[in-house]
DNA sequence: CTTAACCCTTACGTATGGGTGAGGGTTACG
DNA sequence: CGTAACCCTCACCCATACGTAAGGGTTAAG
């Protein structure tokens, strides 16, 4: 065999791959990369770097790093290693979220550059920061045309400002929350000492076990008519 | 007058009442409340209780606490109390996640004790510790037909437990979120005080003005493709 | 009597973030 | 050549937690 891309990897066919056949590819290889990159593929191939390590591999070539035709990944292939699915990555690309680096000859697969994975990673970050993808949207589009490097950063600057207000106050309020729910667990511990077996759960409002302490909110709130 | 419920409290047409009016009622009143409660209404005011206070009023009464016919919240009241609308609170009780305590015999209208608002905001808790409705719906049918208390403790307490476990990953997911947006922000101040005015947006990923610091994964993903 | 603020029920609409096919390709393996 | 694993493009479906009328009461104030 001549490349490391290969498909299937001689598996048994109902049998997904192993994880370093996953990571090594497993359709596509050579199927619609333009002629040089395919010319290329076979020439650098036992380069001697690590099969599949993330670490940059120090391109010394243009200043535009042009990927490694060899790491395109599938759209299977990021999806898995973001934790997405294809439908999602499917979705970030029509909301223009993510881009392929290029669509191979044949059956038109997306073929995706490695720091495509950053990118849908950071996607995630910033969802669990309370964005929705249409603010992702409307922040990568701005980013798109915006003038001047300072500006874009000045409003990335000022969006992550808020955000971490944001945050502490999330933070803030689950801390509260996490009291809360501590007060309760030791508040019903009690019933599982000292209360007695047959008592119906709506004598609870009268308890006297829990020496004077009244039931916190997230007890009482269940024991309302 | 011989009650503190009146409506609209003379106030012009289309013009907010203020809160304590609010508090304090606007409509209904006497509208439909049972003929005894109507009575008791008339001879218990001017108890000499405060307006309003959420205290407890220590009822000696009979075991089960009869909500003071003057003390029901009409719908919009107890939303806006709670912060919700009414709309949802209509909701909750389609759910069967709250209980009207009666209704009047005019209009209708939904008569909700006092303890109510201790529901919603109970209920409200349990959303932002990540229940959905339904699941809050399940734990009340479960708590409704508990066979006795301990059990339905028992079964709360492992509720908290797990939620307990998961708020706190929540909150460690959220500070590792902080760290890097701090470090996001310190990133991208250099921009504001190092980087030349018309730099285009493009040449951020050669940018040296860093100190060797490496754009963080939030900063960087807003750069790739 | 009109207006305005509440309330009622019924019922359809909405946004979000995908899920789940259907119908059709491509490769590679046996 | 069949099968299985990828992939493609539509294109409809879904659950959640309400929003938003529409059509119709009730009261109190002017």
């Amino acid at each position: 065999m001549s490349n490391r891309r290969r498909l299937q990897v001689s598996q048994p066919h109902g049998v997904f791959a192993p994880r370093s056949a996953v990571v090594g590819g497993q359709g596509v290889a050579l199927l619609g990369a333009h002629p040089a990159a395919r010319a290329q593929a076979s020439s650098v191939e036992g380069s001697g770097l690590g099969e599949a390590t993330p670490v940059e591999p120090e391109t010394p070539s243009s200043v535009v790093a042009a990927p490694d035709p060899e790491e395109l990944l599938q759209v299977g292939e990021l999806a898995k290693a973001a934790g997405k699915t294809v439908r999602a990555i499917h979705l970030y690309e029509d909301l223009g979220l993510i881009h392929a680096h290029e669509r191979s000859e044949k059956g038109r697969y997306r073929l995706f550059a490695p720091d495509s994975l950053q990118r849908v990673r950071w996607i995630s970050k910033l969802q669990h920061l309370g964005l929705s993808l249409s603010q992702i949207q409307e922040l990568v589009r701005e980013h798109e045309d915006a003038d001047s490097a300072r500006l874009g950063a000045s409003k990335l600057r000022q969006l992550y400002l808020d955000k971490l207000a944001e945050t502490q106050e999330r933070i803030a309020a689950l801390r509260s929350l996490e009291v809360e729910l501590r007060a309760s667990l030791a508040y019903l511990s009690t019933c599982d000492s000292a209360c007695e077996p047959n008592l119906s759960i709506r004598s609870c409002t009268e308890c006297e076990r829990h020496l004077g302490h009244a039931a916190p909110e997230l007890v009482a709130g269940l024991h309302i008519t």
